[in-house]
DNA sequence: CTCGCGGGTTGACTTGGGGTCAACCGTTCG
DNA sequence: CGAACGGTTGACCCCAAGTCAACCCGCGAG
């Protein structure tokens, strides 16, 4: 068994880290969360690399869970609106309240040299996203290339988290949406009538997710 | 006048915090690029804090330029393909030896916090490339909306940025060309044959550019 | 019962980086 | 000449990561 304390500093090593920036956490706030002591602390993991390791990982899991029930739970006929609603999620994670961008991005810019161990696990999580949506792409709609539609939609859900996050634009969504809807309607076969609603601002499952909304980020 | 010394210390700054991220470097390795000792770097800078906010200046002034001129020295008669020229711009930045991601994005995730001087500099960046691809979509192109587009050509050249970045895909500048052309063929009225390729891979101006390729970061 | 062990404590310590300070040196320019 | 400028050295402070020794407590097994 993991000692639940153990598990108690990866969950608040999460929120800092992911908050303020792994570089601007000092270990001991953590550990004050936790209400512990650095010997302790050094004990459970080997050094504050390894916590964020494990932090990463937690988010990793978490996350890809998170996505896929949430593309689940919005199953509907129409494959064309599946895929849209793909940028439900995106929403909603953009929208939560302490989104601070992806994480995964985030701290593959704290180690921008490819071969760290944080932007190896960055790396990693984005295929697998990348993965899910190409899943999607070829169980549930008619596209004319699978994989190639979902690196697009990945590259645009991308570019929403990082200019949100950068800029603080609240629209970086609409913007994505649009964009998406370009990208759907040129690959979708010209079947349900999909194809030509291809600058549509709108996606019609915008108000679909209406739950908790807390806790999320890319 | 900015005492050369000043300007080297910024030039080397540039060059250490974008490649390593700026916590990551050590003031030390800076002045002993510039050669230099500590007492005399904080002769010329408040902190280590200010001399970031340097760097990111002249980053920002030199990009703007770089982005200004390249568009320019595209100039064809075609407005789609002035707009697809864009990203040959994109494409020589990623493509270039030492690309570590946007610096702006970079320090913009290392200073999550959107109060932060830092993460300011960044917004302002975006938004002063964002009035760039306005100018041009309003400028020399048909487009129906071409403050929208610009956001959407804006936010795809994000996601090619990043996800080259985090996942070392070299074809992420296919990929956004792809999901531009959608997005270009969506906007542009239907004049000049240029509305219905959405789909076509490859831009036709990738091969215009074949300069020197050194020293580009977005 | 006691021994070991897991989880925890304290306090003192080292190392490395950001940043300060005092004192000194050489060139240039009014 | 002397002030101002750009530079030096070496000692110093503070903070965060990480180490170490010593100690405490509860618990299950021999």
């Amino acid at each position: 068994m993991p000692s639940s304390t153990r598990r108690r500093l990866i969950e608040a090593a999460v929120r800092r880290f992911y908050r303020d920036g792994f570089r601007n956490v000092g270990i001991d706030q953590v550990l004050a969360d936790v209400g512990i002591s650095k010997t302790a602390f050094y004990k459970h993991f080997e050094s504050k690399d390894e916590l964020m390791l494990a932090a990463l990982e937690l988010k990793n899991i978490w996350l890809q869970e998170t996505f896929r029930d949430m593309i689940r739970s919005h199953g509907g006929p129409d494959p064309a609106a599946q895929l849209r609603g793909l940028f439900d999620v995106v929403e909603r994670v953009i929208n939560s309240d302490e989104f601070q961008g992806c994480i995964f991005v985030n701290v593959a810019m704290e180690f921008p040299l490819a071969h760290e161990p944080a932007h190896l696990a960055a790396a990693e999580h984005k295929r697998a996203i990348e993965s899910i949506v190409r899943e999607l792409a070829t169980e549930e709609a008619n596209a004319d290339d699978p994989a190639a539609m979902a690196q697009e939609l990945c590259l645009i859900i991308e570019g929403a988290y990082v200019t949100r996050q950068v800029t603080g634009d609240p629209q970086s969504i609409e913007v994505a949406r649009r964009v998406a809807n370009s990208v759907i309607a040129a690959r979708l076969q010209d079947r349900h009538g999909a194809s030509r609603d291809a600058s549509t601002n709108i996606s019609d499952g915008s108000k679909r997710l209406l739950l908790t909304n807390k806790s999320l980020s890319g």
